[in-house]
DNA sequence: CCAACTTATGTAACCAGTTCACGTATGTCG
DNA sequence: CGACATACGTGAACTGGTTACATAAGTTGG
């Protein structure tokens, strides 16, 4: 399993180094006395840490605090702008892109609305388009984009490859990570949407505290994305959750049925305004779902189920029957939530996604 | 995630230890000279860590080879033998034992048959007594048994607990963990049967180069096992795989109509040879298999799917038909694959996970 | 039986990384 | 301006690791 490695005195300051980074992101800025104490390290390696670190450009000194008893203490601070990662949501009728620091902070967004059925090349360019226009408006240098993950609908394999998509044209085949490597010149990860908005409500969203998760994204398709020990699980081709294809789930026709000759936010509301067939229409459509979700259940045993996507804002009207169902079909079913982060799960996740792979890549955690 | 703590220089030792046990285990005997060439450590630092591996009881020294040129090096040998640990099935009409030395190696079995409706309080006492034999039988003493692990059909908690047993009479809320630990006095550990045949399939079986297995347990009942990253998955309850209960898969059944008015052993062996009507059967059972199967592997998508139990020792008269079923059912269906153990995996799976635990709190690697 | 060869061991010097102890620098407070 | 508080700087000591080289203990061949 993990490749064990013997290990010389440079693996001590390796790891030290990691412990220190993690310390000094978390404080935000620190004194050396600081972040020797709360690493458990000495001070003086603490100094010699940071010393490297400023020299490979990932911490500075910022002016000491003043006012403050005795000597006033260096104090440095990591330089979240040293570089940039871009995530970018993929999607049936949107491009949504963000641009983030190396602390995942995002310092810009750029969203552009597409119809359904642009053809791929199209979708692309729109997307390419997005993405520099995201950066270049936020007055980065594009040069400083260290990685470009992308999130779309349907199976991306390993490689980051659409290895199936029903709903987007021409999509099937299209080797996204390595289209969206040229954007900017790094590196590039593509993945799909639902298993981003997983890492994203994992990160900073409703499932911060769970480990092993699944997120549904419903709307006018359903998909789900799994997190397994807080970590991504793709599966083997990268279609693990896509649940929706059995066909005792009818993932498929359930939405289709919600919204006949009509629209989902309008017979949520009717529901919730008492109209008994609107009702009954919400009751098999939650039904539907948990039918689906009961079997990512029971697979998985999850600590929570977050439910993100467009008709995850219709709220209780849809969450109340979708839980009695749960209960019904599951012998003992997880806490069901909204997902935090409405429609910009997937590129957050997205950002997660690249700031992990800099992260163990560039920085060497 | 991971709690990452800073280093001084014993950590060093620590990793190296590791790395050299480990070799060491793997070459059975080794010179300083060449554990130092496998490990990339010096013989030096090799010689030092296996003086405090000597003291503290788990490696010796072994007489040196004689009739190799130059000066015979002295050799040094993993003690096996300084602990034991024993796996355990307790399951509906046997319960299986295995002792099993720190390499893994099972120097003793013992069975004991009983029936179905043994009622909870001798069925414990049963396991216990054929653990003892078992190690008793070996000439091992008990105290050198450092740790028991348990498998059991139904559903076991963290804690080591029986949540939930449709099966065995009075079975649940059994602590079969707390009482096994009585036996020997050293910990104990309790997972579900179907987890641990994945557990042995990975260590010694047909999944060793799989990472995500899903293991189906089928016979009277059927129950699934899942590895994720070659690790042990139970899920929040420790339910995860308990997709039969899912009133769509119809587990519960498809063994018996396959059984109806006969044995399974005999329906297979009708369909063998060329009885249509049993071959009708063992299609349809098939089928429900498949169905169940295919919610495991569109949740999870797992690089290999192994079948065990009683009724996997069919063979390619029940395989052909599955996979057939779940070709149908799945965008892209694993490898089926039969378990190597038959009716040995749950123990050796216990076995495995109780060295888990052993090499984790007591070897400390 | 001894010299040549081969391989392992023993010892010493050195290096990298960490910590501790203690003196020194540089601010605030009264 | 002195007392105090806090941080910085330096050197010694320790741990664990590696390299280099002399020495020991076998086998092989004449």
């Amino acid at each position: 399993m993990t490749e064990l490695r013997p290990g010389d005195a440079s693996l001590l300051r390796k790891v030290n180094t990691q412990v220190t980074l993690r310390a000094l992101r978390r404080e935000g800025v620190a004194t050396l006395t600081r972040l020797g104490r709360v690493t458990g390290l000495s001070r003086q390696t603490v100094e010699a840490v940071l010393d490297e670190l400023g020299e490979r450009g990932y911490v500075r000194e910022v002016p000491p605090d003043e006012g403050a008893m005795g000597r006033p203490a260096r104090r440095f601070g990591f330089r979240a702008d040293a570089g940039y990662v871009v995530g970018v949501e993929v999607g049936g009728d949107a491009i949504v892109a963000a641009l983030a620091d190396l602390n995942g902070e995002v310092v810009a967004w750029k969203r552009a609305e597409l119809s359904g059925d642009t053809p791929a090349h199209q979708r692309l360019e729109a997307a390419e388009r997005t993405a520099l226009a995201c950066v270049d408006g936020a007055g980065v240098a594009r040069k400083q984009v260290w990685t470009v993950a992308a999130g779309t609908s349907g199976i991306v394999d390993r490689t980051g490859r659409v290895a199936l998509s029903i709903t987007l044209p021409g999509w099937t085949g299209v080797d996204l990570a390595g289209l969206a490597g040229r954007w900017f010149g790094g590196t590039a990860l593509a993945a799909n949407d639902a298993n981003l908005a997983a890492l994203a409500e994992h990160w900073r969203g409703s499932a911060q505290h769970a480990s092993d998760v699944v997120h549904l994204l419903i709307g006018h398709r359903a998909g789900a994305g799994i997190l397994i020990g807080g970590r991504l699980h793709p599966g083997r081709t990268g279609a693990a959750g896509e649940i929706g294809t059995l066909r005792q789930v009818g993932w498929e026709d359930a939405a289709r049925e919600l919204v006949r000759d009509t629209t989902a936010a309008k017979v949520f509301e009717a529901a919730l305004g008492g109209d008994r067939e609107a009702a009954r229409r919400v009751d098999r459509y939650a039904e539907n779902l948990a039918i689906g979700a009961s079997a990512l259940v029971l697979a998985i045993d999850p600590d929570l189920l977050v439910l993100g996507g467009g008709h995850a804002r219709a709220g209780d009207v849809l969450f109340e029957p979708l839980r009695r169902h749960l209960t019904e079909l599951c012998v003992s079913a997880p806490e069901v939530v909204a997902s935090t982060f409405g429609d910009e799960g997937v590129a957050i996740g997205a950002v997660r996604l690249a700031l992990d792979h800099v992260e163990r890549e560039i920085l060497g955690l």
